[in-house]
DNA sequence: TATGAAAATATTCGTTC
DNA sequence: GAACGAATATTTTCATA
């Protein structure tokens, strides 16, 4: 487990908010040197503390303004069912979050469409057609109030 | 709204995967010149389709493995109120996601924490007081499945 | 950890289709 | 308007201290 100390972590918060800024712009911020930066950086990535670069895409103006959040139960709860479940559902492109959760549901799916035909087309043909899904219950998107992917160090 | 041929949509692709891969890797991947990646990426930036850029960390590794969904209903449903209620769990940085959902519950909240000592700190000094939060409903992370940021495009 | 040179990359520009 | 290659500017990378 590497030791992150104060530097580290404002750096990872800089990467957070704009991964593409230079390292000479990250230096003046940190008060190093662009080589101290690019060592900082790179020992992040070797650790895998820093696990991506990725671009955020604008949801809407790609026509996908459909935000569906899938509680679902499963039928079954061996570790075989878990498991070919977790497996069918992660295959599933519609299905961009799904996790494992403690309550009166078994799983928690985030699901991004187009519209509610295309919806109704991903759980019909989709999701109902994994086995041993329970019972599902569906929550839609009313407004997105924060979605941040930056993580609170 | 701008139009997106093919080579947008999997140039979007590529960069939702990985933001930093060089010009030329992306020219050779998409067939065209390094100044046409250069130029379909700017035009990208410039109408708000790609939105940041950022780094993503690796929650376990900084010590931040707690992750708990609240269910939340407000106790007054007026514009007034929701407003106010929205407002302040934005500034809140545990709460990583909030969406003013249909169903039962009227929001529903991703939060990231330490541990659970962290988690009811957050929802005692924190979340119940926040003024008209009716009752709440929590959910905890058993297993992260699958967590994207892609869009599926 | 810092400096600075070398290599790689991004950006701009003039031109063509 | 979109694409290209050449040129220029900027940044990353790495050897050395």
């Amino acid at each position: 487990m590497m030791k992150l100390d104060h530097t580290d972590l404002k750096l990872i918060n800089l990467l957070q908010n704009d991964a593409k800024q230079t390292n000479k712009k990250l230096s003046l911020n940190l008060n190093l040197s662009v080589t101290a930066v690019y060592e900082r950086i790179k020992k992040l990535e070797r650790n895998g503390i820093i696990k991506q670069y990725v671009a955020l895409v604008d949801k809407k103006k790609v026509g996908l303004g459909f935000q569906v959040f899938c509680h679902i139960k499963l039928a079954q709860h061996t570790q075989k069912h878990i498991q070919l479940f977790e497996n069918q559902i992660s295959k599933l492109d519609e299905v961009v979050e799904c996790f494992h959760v403690s309550g009166e549901y078994d799983y928690l799916l985030k699901v991004i469409v187009r519209n509610m035909e295309h919806f109704r087309e991903f759980m019909t043909a989709k999701l109902t057609s994994i086995e041993h899904v329970g019972s599902t219950q569906s929550s839609f998107t009313i407004t997105e109030v924060k979605n941040n992917t930056q993580v609170p160090v």
